[in-house]
DNA sequence: GTGTGTGCAAAGCCTTTGCAGTTAT
DNA sequence: ATAACTGCAAAGGCTTTGCACACAC
């Protein structure tokens, strides 16, 4: 996602949406106040609705998507066109870690037709324990 | 789930619990609000904060479960072992249909081992368009 | 110049909680 | 008797919105 292809949305281009995108290359996933508290100990002066204003924009534009992993708070991360995965997600430490299985697709693909639905999207999150995790106790 | 399994529990029976729990034999899915609006319409005089309550209560108790399909409500239904499921959910008129595949289940199972990850549940949900709204569009 | 973007403070929505009175066992 | 339950109102956490000003194109 460069900023040709914003303009090209129609997305005017400011600093801080530039500033919000960024920190996605190095960080996959992001809610509305871990961008706030990063950019703040870089000195950028944002307000929160900002963030949640820009991060609606670039979500309408699928720039980024959303996830609801557990009841908290939205967390996003880039959205790569056919770079579908999943999640799988320690309980403890919340680290996330991400994979892809082409079987589960083609499966649920297989119960969408048998219920005579279509599609959009899905999601699948697997919860648990990491092994560093079990480790410790 | 009966008084007497309440009771082993160690919950104290109240109307308000029997009447909640009741609901659930007709109604698959409830969120808070939904619980409010029935008992009040079948003159059942209870405040939202006894919903939470009793919800949380019997979440505890592995009861019922409680499900964030999309951003808003949580939605709970009863908890009934060995009788896991996903769901299949429309757009459109929100139905909910609910589907188990063991191939799914045994593949998350190598997800997990291949991660060294220990499971303790997982979120499967299928958003899409049902049969009967796709044709009335 | 004009339509967007922004900060601030206020409000919205779902959910939780403190308190004082009530009920189940 | 006593621990659990309840209603009410207030507060909490995340998110959205109205308004006035500032900025991008």
């Amino acid at each position: 996602m460069n900023i040709q292809k914003l303009q090209k949305l129609g997305i005017k281009i400011t600093k801080h949406k530039l500033e919000v995108l960024n920190l996605f290359n190095t960080h996959k996933h992001l809610d509305a106040n871990q961008i706030f508290s990063i950019l703040k100990n870089q000195n950028v002066n944002i307000s929160l609705a900002t963030i949640y204003r820009i991060l609606s924009l670039f979500e309408i534009h699928n720039i980024i998507i959303r996830h609801n992993f557990r009841d908290e708070q939205s967390t996003y991360e880039l959205f790569i066109p056919n770079q579908h995965h999943d999640h799988l997600i320690c309980y403890n430490c919340d680290k996330v870690i991400e994979f892809f299985n082409t079987e589960i697709e083609n499966i649920q693909e297989k119960i969408a037709d048998e219920n005579k639905f279509t599609i959009t999207h899905h999601t699948l999150t697997l919860y648990g324990i990491c092994f560093e995790c079990e480790g410790k106790k």
